[in-house]
RNA sequence: GUGAUUGUAGCUCAGUUGGUUAGAGCGCCAGAUUGUGGCUCUGGAGGUCGCGGGUUCGAGUCCCGUCUCUCACCCCA
């Protein structure tokens, strides 16, 4: 017999695990309920159609599909399948595939439905995805992510609502020391015109995304390497290694980037979110406007977020922004913006372990154990289990005979706070023993009285 | 996809230059205590040493292959 075991990247949850990534989950949906966001679920799979050519090369690569069902082999050409070339056969073979995020399925669904949306619709969407990355250190295969996007207005007030969305997460979640890092497509862009870069965006971009990771000298170096002059380089990293305030280095920016429109516009796009920040009673605490900052997924067209928990060796742990044809990609003759957030919640799980903030009660148990002695206190115990579930007291019994060792020792186990003991002296009596497994004391009381005492 | 790394009891790990019947701690089960858990004591169960092959009189230990774990790169939550 084979030993069971799970595929990689793919993890269990058990009991105790579960208390706390339910914490976790409730805390972010309570804040996009209360942000006004409306909650939405999409099918696992979804057409290979709907995903491919999204999210890049790398990110079709990463794509878990589905093989067709039945022979699937009968149809393809022989000649195909003589190649042995994976990459040409698939599409016959596989239609399907495991959604590789939230926010593709939900503009395929804007799309769909576009008749009976109410623009702008804001929607949340807490839901598993699928990535056949190698795993290590903060990545799964399966993982969740806990989205909220906004789709039909350019309204830069959606941006400054995801600052106070992720302030409000993190606050609740007790997470104290993180950096929200905000900056502008356009921005990037800006700064790619301004070293004459333009068409090597991509690689600019994806090597100072790795600023604070490898520094400085090693971005410069792998820049050369892309075929980036000396010339271009200072002037890149003097623009980049503008610090200070937020206000300062925007109006910094507005010197070095004054001759690039992209590079203006994105910046006033910036400072109009700061402003929103500033109206809504917000200081721009936690946020900082990172040049480095760029994002691979290439559908990002103007802000960008990414959460970082600091003090932690974990990737961001937070990220979303701004798309601007997400919707036309699946044929939708109107211009839909969107803006949106992802928190990845195993991250957060993971970050939170490591900074040891999660409260140590919450563990999810019954409150009372009943305890009996044989047929005649059982049957009596099942009463009195029914009257405390009616009070809404979660309990349970236990539910062979056994000796009330062994029952006690169960329940201290599970650490259930109560333990009831009925025996026939106190089936007779209406006067129950109960002990508090927590600390040990135990005094006799009516059953009335135990209710209303554990009610509170 | 590239590179490195790990694998011995349910868990964490010892196991010497290859040498008898592979160990410890914790956990688990039972008893001491037939109506009282946590502490203590006593006893017990539990291993094809990841899998397959090779070298050897002899392999947990050496060699090859394979799977797996973990980490880094790429990319990303």
């Amino acid at each position: 017999m084979e030993k069971p075991s799970l595929p990689k990247g793919t993890r269990d949850f058990g009991p105790s695990t579960m208390a706390k990534r339910q914490f976790i989950l409730d805390t972010i949906r309570q804040v996009f309920q209360k942000f006004g966001f409306l909650p939405l679920e999409t099918p696992a799979m979804e057409n290979l159609s709907t995903l491919t050519g999204k999210y890049g090369e790398e990110g079709d690569q990463l794509l878990f599909k589905i093989l067709n069902s039945g022979d699937f082999l009968k149809e393809v050409d022989p000649a195909k399948l003589e190649s042995r070339n994976s990459k040409s056969i698939t599409p016959d073979i596989a239609e399907k595939g495991l959604r590789y995020d939230l926010t593709v399925p939900f503009a395929r669904f804007v799309v769909m439905n576009r008749h009976e949306i109410t623009l702008p619709f804001k929607r949340f969407q807490i839901q598993p995805v699928w990535r056949a990355d190698r795993p290590q250190k903060g990545r799964y295969r399966e993982f969740f992510q806990c989205d909220a996007d906004v789709v039909g207005t350019d309204s830069l007030v959606c941006e400054a609502e995801i600052i106070f969305m992720i302030k409000e997460v993190m606050s609740r979640l007790g997470v104290i020391d993180y950096t929200i890092k905000i900056n502008h497509r356009r921005i990037l862009n800006g700064i790619a015109e301004a070293i004459q870069a333009m068409g090597k965006e991509s690689e600019l971009f994806v090597a100072i995304d790795k600023l604070d990771k490898i520094g400085v000298e090693n971005v410069k170096k792998e820049l050369s390497e892309k075929g980036f002059n000396p010339s271009q380089l200072d002037t890149l990293f003097q623009v980049l290694s503008i610090q200070g305030l937020n206000s300062d280095k925007i109006e910094s920016l507005n010197n070095s980037l004054s001759a690039s429109n992209s590079g203006i516009k994105g910046l006033r796009e910036i400072q109009h979110v700061f402003d929103f920040l500033k109206q809504y009673g917000e200081s721009d605490e936690h946020v900082e406007l990172d040049l480095a900052l760029a994002r691979g997924l290439s559908y990002y067209t103007g802000c960008i977020f990414e959460v970082k928990i600091n003090s932690v060796s974990i990737g961001s742990v937070s990220g979303g922004g701004r798309y601007d044809n997400l919707t036309q990609a699946f044929g939708a003759k109107e211009r839909l913006s969107g803006v949106g957030i992802s928190f990845g919640i195993d991250r957060i799980y993971d970050a939170m372990e490591e900074l040891n903030l999660f409260s140590p009660q919450a563990l999810l148990s019954s409150k009372v154990l009943i305890c009996h002695f044989d047929e005649g206190t059982f049957n009596h115990g099942l009463h009195v289990l029914a009257s405390l579930r009616k009070s809404g007291i979660a309990s349970e019994i236990y539910p062979e005979v056994a000796k009330l060792k062994k029952q006690l020792e169960y329940g201290s186990k599970k650490r259930i706070e109560h333990a009831i003991v009925i025996g026939e002296e106190e089936m007779k009596s209406g006067i129950f023993t109960i002990k508090n497994l927590i600390n040990g004391e135990q005094t006799r009381l009516p059953l009335e009285t135990i209710i209303q005492q554990l009610s509170n």
